[in-house]
DNA sequence: TAGTGACTTGAAGTTGACTCCAAATACTAT
DNA sequence: ATAGTATTTGGAGTCAACTTCAAGTCACTA
């Protein structure tokens, strides 16, 4: 797959998937003879699986050095599964801290609702 | 309540508390004859509102847009519904996709225990 | 084989959200 | 009154995470 079918396909420009690659936050994709990156379905995996982590907040530098520590094979599973834990756990704190915003965001808007409902009866009384 | 005593009463730096006053993040501060600024009960809320909103992810652009409806009265309460019924969506989304992310660690953190029980072992048995 | 569009690189530029700085002014304790 | 600490401002600097650029290379196609 060439760099912009993978950039259609997981919607990501090319650039962004360039600048994963440079920094490490996928592994380095295999190229053809003339230079062009040619991303396999396991490349693809890849990108995607750093997508969704991105998207769910976990920090770049954490999917780098996990990046590494794959990269060295079996010696680390113990290591990466650590790092996982650690940003599980994260993870669920920010979805507490979310949970209590919503809930906040929907105290706010019963309140609004009970002001409006009055205003829009003063509109209907000719007020 | 002087700056400092807010910063360290909700932990955000005074620059921050300047820099979101500045940009219009939080109704602006009024101040003692001096000029310095002497934050009310009212403000400090305004504050933690500010900063829990940030924390679940809310974009500054559109805090600044509600507190510019809210300082324009009544006449803006269905605008501040509307505001918070879509910040709410989005925030449900992102949840969404957190949980997912959430169940895809999960289900990688349970392959690494299984791995590593059989290279432990491993171990045990001297190879 | 020449034009056209996609791809390459290293480096510079941008954006959002702060964070720091310098010089001036304000309070506080001696 | 004076030293010392806190606060003020406008503006510059920083950092993460891209994004754009320039100049060159590759690959298809008429």
């Amino acid at each position: 797959m060439t760099i912009s079918e993978v950039s259609h396909k997981l919607d990501i420009s090319p650039d962004t998937l360039r600048y994963y690659e440079r920094i490490g936050l996928i592994p380095s994709v295999k190229r053809t003879e003339g230079g062009i990156r040619n991303y396999t379905e396991e490349d693809c995996n890849w990108v995607e699986f750093i997508k969704c982590m991105r998207n769910a907040g976990l920090p770049i530098e954490v999917l780098i050095e996990y990046v590494a520590l794959f990269q060295q094979g079996d010696s680390t599973i113990k290591a990466r599964k650590e790092l996982f834990l650690e940003q599980r756990k994260q993870l669920v704190e920010r979805m507490k801290a979310m949970q209590k915003t919503l809930e906040r965001l929907d105290y706010k808007i019963a309140r609004y609702e009970q002001k409006i409902v009055p205003i829009e009866n003063e509109l209907k009384n000719g007020k």
